[in-house]
DNA sequence: TTCACACATTCAAAATTGTCAATATGTTTT
DNA sequence: AAAACATATTGACAATTTTGAATGTGTGAA
């Protein structure tokens, strides 16, 4: 499966689950202890802690120990990657080239 | 499953796969009719067009009938709404409330 | 009207993902 | 050192997704 596309797939698979995006929407406000949002969440700590990896492997989020705690925010460079992965995905080439009618003859 | 994120994971998701991301570069340049899309991905026809189901369900994509054929584009709307929500899901909010130490006591 | 073609849909199998219970790891308190 | 706590990891299972073979639908050509 190792593509030139896996990053890009990892980065954009974070935002594909519901409780993630939830998760998300409490970091906007700023940093957050996991604790705080397990609370707020009704998911088990494990599931929690899977949904953090997956954010923090995407690069979306950041986690800062702090003792037992673990603070988590939003990346700003993260978020600036996948905004800048989006524009790239979606933005049109002004191309020369031949397009159209494959098939019509 | 019904949710309010319903429609972000949905949007989200058609930029998951390897496919789906091959299929999109191929449409920076313009728009393309399925059986080229088909020429160079190596799928068969059936995942192709599960896959154009996805994207065009997504909005990221339009398809325009002619005759026999189907010619897929990006839709500009559809881009344009992807990245406001990625926005939207980034954006930090500017926030006057009390944040952060939920657990140092 | 019959045939060939382009694309969509259905179905079943394989792969991936989300979830929770149990357990492990590391930290603070007693 | 032991107990309590916060979080991570492992293992198992259910749900979802990707895929291709077979089949269906609509269109143009013979």
């Amino acid at each position: 499966m190792a593509s030139a596309y896996n990053d890009t797939v990892r980065v954009f698979k974070a935002f594909c689950d519901e409780n993630r995006l939830r998760i998300l929407e409490m970091l906007r406000t700023g940093e957050k202890c996991a604790c705080k949002l397990l609370d707020d969440l009704h998911i088990t700590q494990s599931t929690l802690s899977h949904h953090m990896k997956i954010l923090c492997d995407a690069g979306i989020v950041q986690g800062r120990k702090d003792g037992k705690w673990v603070y988590y925010s939003i990346s700003p460079e993260g978020a600036g990657y996948a905004k800048k992965l989006l524009e790239q995905q979606l933005s049109l080439e002004a191309f020369s080239g031949e397009n159209g009618s494959c098939c019509d003859r």
